[in-house]
DNA sequence: GTTGAGCTTCCAGTAACTGGAAGCCCTATA
DNA sequence: TATAGGGCTTCCAGTTACTGGAAGCTCAAC
């Protein structure tokens, strides 16, 4: 199969796929043409990475779990330990993103939105700590 | 003052404060030795930009917020507008990691962390679509 | 005078792609 | 058979917001 075909099954875009034999991910054959061959594997790995990258795994991430992936005698501890520690990651991305939520949305509820200069905003970002 | 000071004032990396030059977000003064001399006008633009920064505000959006800092004849609606549009990228963020969290803890919370190969997380993400 | 800290610039690397240029290859149609 | 188009290739550069490191000048203290 062509690049292209494996875009649209995959729905990943060919310049990704393409970054994904760089770095190593997959390692597609080619044709005579030059052309890139993706067998069934392939488009399996390639499926596989597009929904660990959905959850938000690192590419790093990513590598170690297709190998874990391939590996039969894996213990899922390891798999577990990978998916924990992204777990932890994305927790702590949340508390930071939902106290930035908390004071913007405060400060934009607080600012006029008019056509005079006064606001609340950029008197908070003003506030001086220094 | 010298670079070191505003640094710890500022609790922004000398790096950074060199980084916030190059783009021209500040442009201190220099002496005849060629060291940056820092005045209180850009200590208090560049915490203005650390709290930005704090508050997720991407560069652009600094240099704009910093624009309309100094202007005495902004409207505050233009303030607002970059909130309010941050504000509603950070909520769509939040949406997604939270989707992201919600699955990863199910899958974690189903994988049995042993020494044995199977395990559902790398059954979810194989779990073909294609 | 020498040492060590502080300052300078410049280059490269990070994460994960993405856009674009230059140039083969393949197929269909006139 | 010539050509037009779309698909494929590689390679280079750009994105965001820094960060690390090297080479080298400057300053203050002893």
């Amino acid at each position: 199969m062509n690049i292209k075909d494996v875009s649209e099954r995959t729905k990943l875009p060919a310049k990704t796929i393409r970054y994904y034999e760089d770095i190593g991910l997959i390692t597609p054959a080619r044709g005579e043409n030059g052309y890139r061959k993706f067998s069934e594997n392939d488009l399996h790995k390639l499926a596989f990475v597009g929904r660990a990258r959905h959850l938000g795994f690192s590419i790093e991430d990513c590598r170690n779990l297709l190998a874990l992936w391939g590996d039969n005698g894996r213990s899922s501890a390891d798999v577990r330990a990978i998916a924990q520690s992204h777990l932890e990651q994305i927790e702590a991305k949340l508390r930071e993103l939902a106290e930035m939520r908390d004071t913007l949305a405060r400060l934009v509820h607080c600012c006029a939105g008019d056509n005079r200069p006064d606001c609340p905003i950029l008197e908070d970002l003003a506030k001086t700590h220094i």
